[in-house]
DNA sequence: AGCACGCCGACT
DNA sequence: GTCGGCGTGCTC
């Protein structure tokens, strides 16, 4: 008999067997209807063997769809990237099938004259509607709006034969890009940069590239170049470029509109599934040169991928965080590979992963120099805590304090930066010394203000503040040491207490949405001063902000978050922008106890290739990304118990390995979501080490109830 | 994801 | 005595 494997796009673990009825011919890639339970569903054939028989009673395959076959290079990488993930294969494969979930889009409608004739009766109504339309073809409904006369009038003239009906193709609008239509002209590394990628492009194979420049120095110009290049060498190449943010892609498809003659097919969670299956369509025929899109475009059907470009690759909203959890710049890479195409991740502030592949050799590096006066980054104060210390229990010291409120006097934002939840770091007592700990652990309990408990990060664990020291006993002698954003808003209340304030953290944001307002409320001026632990690993244009204080850059440098320093440079770049185009030039204060640490003084110079240096040297000594790879494992249930049984068998059945750890488990961040309890394990690894095989070994130990839901993050994103 | 099976409250 | 709540588990 012959059986097939079959990929159903649902997320059970793995893809079904079934049997081949006779005389139906299968292949890889193939689209199938295949029975399960009692509905019938889409599939995708996986793999088709002859064998004997099989321990199981196979259902058939119903039928072989019309549709076309997923390319094997798109199927290849389905199949990669659920392993990668630790995802199941089905519902990566439902990605590369999301196109075909709506219905083909209708013909458009249009009626128009035909020829000279005239109605029998002219009256008055019927002249309008023939005056308005010319020789113009227009839909019905418009027509008649425009004529200001009921669609009756327009309907009369088209039974009588003085109008007719015509239909414009819905394939309209994915016309051919013409390479040479609208050429820019390139300055020295432009046309450089340009002609290295065009060479990888034209060539073929895998070619994966930094490109690398300031806001300003023209890498859209030269990578355009780069895919007009692969037109040129081959009018069927097709090119993707992701944006991070779907409001970035009417920029973009504008420019490539005016550079090619033709618009691009543009692809992401808003265009309606009529166009979806429109572009799937034209894409699996190899119609469709040009996309733009999301990263979800990264699951379309190509069939000649020639270039990937993932522009502003270091924008964390390429990490995918719900759903699916995946990291569009790092699932491009791989497809690029995949496909033998070139791939371009273009950044004015690349994230350390892609520069230590660049720097080690592993993907080309093309810089583009900043146009002449260019702003590289705001003023850049550091302010040695040591000189202007703040008074005691306060953590503001008077520059920082006084710059504050001339920048409240001139109607202006300040957003305070530190990345410590919760009211303060440590809890001791003042009779002792005693610090409090976690049980069975080192790592200090955090106060948290709004629930009055001690927390640990690490394990999770958490009590109420108690009244007596578990040390000496003694009574009402435990203080609060150190900052964290609770306690630094408190301080900026009481020192300007006509200040609007807001603490953005993981505790007062618990979701996306929360978290969205927040930050529109700041667009909108509605907050003074902004107290963040994170916020600023995207572009956020926040137009009245003009002050950035950064309450602890030390924490900065280790602390809690991998990404602190890399995000603190990447907002310190961004204010920039802003600042040089309008007339409030923006400024920027580190507090430090250590100004002579390599990192500080890279970053108070403006001189991203130290701070890169420095920055990678601190990663390199923890074994952190991207010297060592980590993975999160995210327990979720409205059983919170059942949460913590889970997280408790986990954390007992972790196989044995070497040169990897595994953290925790501690309430993850967003600890509580929707009346729902979330637990998280970290694992990090050596960079040799196959953390994806451990993650497997250790998930297939350990039966996961119904009610408590595992998420796998590999290559985790944010911390806090 | 559906859709079943399976044990505890308000009704023809 | 039944109809139905959605918790848990399976679908080749």
């Amino acid at each position: 008999m012959i059986v097939a494997t079959v990929l159903i796009p649902l997320p059970v673990p793995e893809a079904f067997d079934y049997e081949a009825p006779e005389g139906v011919v299968l292949a890889r890639g193939d689209q199938v209807a295949v029975p399960l339970g009692p509905r019938t569903l889409r599939g995708i054939v996986t793999e088709v063997r002859e064998t004997t028989g099989s321990n199981r009673r196979l259902k058939a395959i119903e039928a072989r769809l019309d549709d076309p076959p997923l390319p094997p290079g798109t199927l290849d990488f389905v199949e990669w990237a659920a392993r990668w993930t630790l995802s199941p294969p089905g519902e990566m494969a439902a990605m590369a099938l999301k196109g075909l979930r709506g219905p083909r889009p209708r013909p458009e409608r249009r009626v128009r004259r035909v020829g000279e004739r005239t109605p029998a009766r002219p009256t008055p109504a019927r002249l309008a509607v023939l005056a308005v339309l010319g020789e113009r073809a227009m839909a019905a409904a418009d027509l008649a709006r425009a004529a200001a006369v009921s669609s009756g009038v327009v309907k009369g003239l088209i039974d009588e034969g003085v109008l007719e009906i015509i239909e414009i193709p819905a394939e309209a609008g994915l016309d051919a890009p013409d390479p040479d239509h609208a050429p820019a002209r390139l300055n020295a590394d432009q046309a450089a940069a340009a002609a290295v990628m065009g060479e990888a492009v034209t060539t073929g194979g895998f070619h994966p590239f930094l490109l690398d420049g300031v806001t300003g120095s023209g890498k859209t110009e030269a990578y355009l170049e780069a895919a007009a290049r692969a037109l040129r060498a081959d009018p069927g190449a097709q090119i993707l470029i992701l944006l991070p943010e779907i409001a970035l892609t009417q920029a973009l498809i504008a420019r490539l509109t005016d550079r090619f003659g033709a618009a691009p097919a543009e692809w992401h969670s808003g265009i309606a599934p009529p166009r979806r299956r429109l572009v799937w369509e034209a894409v699996v025929a190899g119609r469709c040169n040009i996309v733009v899109g999301a990263r979800s475009a990264l699951f379309l059907p190509f069939t000649n991928l020639k270039l990937i470009v993932v522009d502003e690759e270091h924008d964390g909203s390429f990490k995918q965080e719900d759903g699916l959890v995946y990291h569009g710049r790092d699932l491009a890479v791989a497809r690029a590979r995949i496909e033998g195409a070139t791939v371009v991740l273009a950044s004015a502030t690349p994230s350390l992963e892609t520069l230590a592949n660049a720097q080690a050799g592993r993907y080309g590096w093309l810089r583009l120099e900043a146009r002449h006066g260019a702003a590289v980054l705001p003023d850049i104060t550091l302010l040695d805590l040591r000189q202007t210390p703040p008074d005691p229990q306060t953590w503001l010291s008077e520059p920082l304090r006084t710059a504050i409120a001339e920048t409240l006097m001139a109607g202006e934002q300040t957003l305070l930066f530190l990345n410590r939840r919760g009211y303060a770091p440590v809890v001791l007592c003042r009779a002792c010394g005693h610090r409090m700990t976690a049980p069975d652990t080192d790592s200090w309990l955090v106060e948290h203000r709004y629930t009055g408990r001690l927390v640990c990060h690490l394990t999770g664990f958490s009590m109420p503040r108690p009244k007596h020291c578990p040390a000496c006993g003694a009574e009402d002698t435990l203080v609060a040491v150190g900052p964290g954003v609770e306690r630094v808003e408190e301080e900026v209340k009481s020192l300007f207490p006509q200040a609007r304030t807001a603490v953005f953290s993981s505790d007062t944001v618990p979701d996306a949405r929360a978290a969205r307002a927040l930050i529109q409320a700041m667009a909108d001026g509605e907050i003074d001063i902004l107290v963040a632990t994170q916020a600023a690993a995207k572009g956020h244009n926040f137009p009245r902000l003009t002050l950035v204080g950064v309450v602890d850059a030390d924490l900065g440098l280790r602390g809690g978050d991998l990404r602190a320093a890399e995000r603190t440079f990447q907002l310190l770049t961004q204010a920039t922008g802003r600042a040089g185009r309008a007339d409030r030039p923006g400024r920027a204060l580190l507090q430090t106890w250590t100004p002579e640490h390599p990192v500080l003084i890279a970053l108070a110079a403006g001189d991203r290739d130290a701070f890169v240096a420095a920055e990678m040297a601190e990663r390199e000594a923890a074994s952190l990304p991207p010297f060592g790879r980590l993975a999160a494992l995210i327990l979720s249930g409205e059983n919170g118990e059942a949460v913590e049984k889970t997280a408790q068998a986990l954390a007992a059945s972790i196989p044995n390995a070497e040169r990897l750890e595994v953290y925790g488990p501690a309430d993850a961040p967003l600890a509580l979501v929707r009346g729902r309890r979330r637990k998280r394990l970290l694992v990090r690894a050596d960079r040799d080490v196959d953390l994806q095989g451990f993650l497997r070994a250790w998930l297939a130990r350990v039966k996961v109830p119904g009610s408590v839901r595992l998420t796998v993050d590999v290559d985790p994103y944010s911390f806090l």
